[in-house]
DNA sequence: TAACCTACCAAACACTTGTTAGGGAACCCG
DNA sequence: CGGGTTCCCTAACAAGTGTTTGGTAGGTTA
């Protein structure tokens, strides 16, 4: 594995700087089905559990076909999360650089959350359980960078949230983190685009039951009482 | 994989039942102690990733070595995981029959789910994260099971409330059984026993925050902002 | 037509995987 | 002492793994 011998440089190029590129140009459209469709296996089965047989099954042709469009298995999932996050942080960024208040910025990031859940499916479900042990391999130290962005970006609004009264002084912060955070992101275990809920409604569900819990609150109570004796 | 033949009766017993034990007896306190190290690492690095070869080298000895405690290496996720669901079971039977109101089951279920995510985190973290594709082979059949049991549990509780008015009547009830159940379960992917926290005292914020949610409610609002001028 | 490029196949290679077979050291029991 | 049991090691096997190599059908270009 470490010393792999780097070929497909037959045709004799320049042999200066080793780039990855290989000679041949696969077109990026293919490379997009592709991924596609190994995104769908892995998070079905697990990333080691994944065969490169099986991926080339799904697409139709054999397992070394594969390697004409992208160089290891690894480079697949690397691709995929890559670009996932990529997408991500974009949609997160512009909420962050808008300058909402706490509550605002909250809802803003769970409401974003489950559109790319809605989006990438498949890549949210391998992040989830994958990232953990991938991030320790240097090539995906990205995923590690990206937790802590993750982290500064709801801690921030939700500590702001508790100086400005918006939300509860006695919560444990981080705790609070590691609850919304999961929350919003284990939802794509299940979720299924195109299903009864748009990732909006989802949204609004899940911020009604963060933000106020699932009991009832004083005024829904005496309107609920008031609905039940009529 | 399907015609391993059977092998081990070299000694010539009774041929007529097939019975899985072997013909040895390993002590069953070494095999807990194995069990736990191999918990222990397939909740790290995943089922797939995890080499009988990595579990062997952490208990401190031989692969092959194990095979006397253990006929595969599918037979030790089995056994961590039915012994874990095992446990589980007996706390939410005990639960579930002590004729509590809907809101006190829930509690009551949240804060036994924490204990036993104290006591198995190595078989909860492998639970959450193969149960979905383990749960397809029939050996496994009692995954899905006790998903089922799982969500007949928390869904009659959450009607239950609902109905008599403890929980909010807007509620898409199987939205909150999934926010519920993945808000407790998810906590054993970054829960370390001996913590700051008590599996109590994490049950208790959590209870606080799906109960109540994290903004302020009316009476505490009004508490905050008194303490806050004084 | 000839040269070339894209996208795949067929067949293998090197390695890792779970698993097995036989043996042997330490210990208990008579 | 001798037989038996417990627990592990050494050494291998067969299947499956990711990956590479060379080839080739079909289309495009000149």
């Amino acid at each position: 594995m470490p010393n792999s011998t780097r070929n497909r440089a037959s045709t004799g190029n320049s042999a200066k700087n080793s780039e990855k590129k290989t000679t041949v140009t696969p077109s990026p459209e293919r490379r997009r089905e592709l991924l596609s469709t190994a995104a769908e296996v892995f998070a079905a089965q697990g990333y080691n559990a994944t065969t490169v047989r099986r991926i080339a099954d799904e697409a139709g042709m054999l397992a070394g076909s594969l390697y004409y469009h992208f160089d290891s298995k690894e480079s697949m999932v690397d691709e995929i999360l890559s670009t996932f996050l990529n997408e991500l942080w974009a949609g997160y960024d512009e909420v962050l650089g808008a300058g909402l208040g706490p509550r605002d910025t909250v809802e803003a990031l769970v409401t974003e959350s489950f559109r790319e859940i809605d989006r990438h499916r498949a890549a949210v479900a391998i992040y989830q359980k994958e990232s953990k042990h991938l991030s320790t391999q240097p090539r995906f130290r990205y995923l590690t960078e990206s937790q802590g962005r993750f982290e500064r970006a709801w801690l921030g609004a939700l500590e702001r949230g508790v100086a400005e009264g918006v939300f509860r002084a006695d919560l444990d912060i981080r705790l609070a983190y590691r609850f919304l955070r999961d929350t919003v992101w284990v939802a794509a275990s299940w979720y299924r685009p195109g299903g009864r809920h748009s990732p909006e409604e989802i949204a609004r569900q899940y911020l009604s039951m963060v933000l106020d819990g699932i009991t009832p609150r004083e005024e829904q109570t005496r309107r609920d009482r008031t609905q039940r004796e009529t």
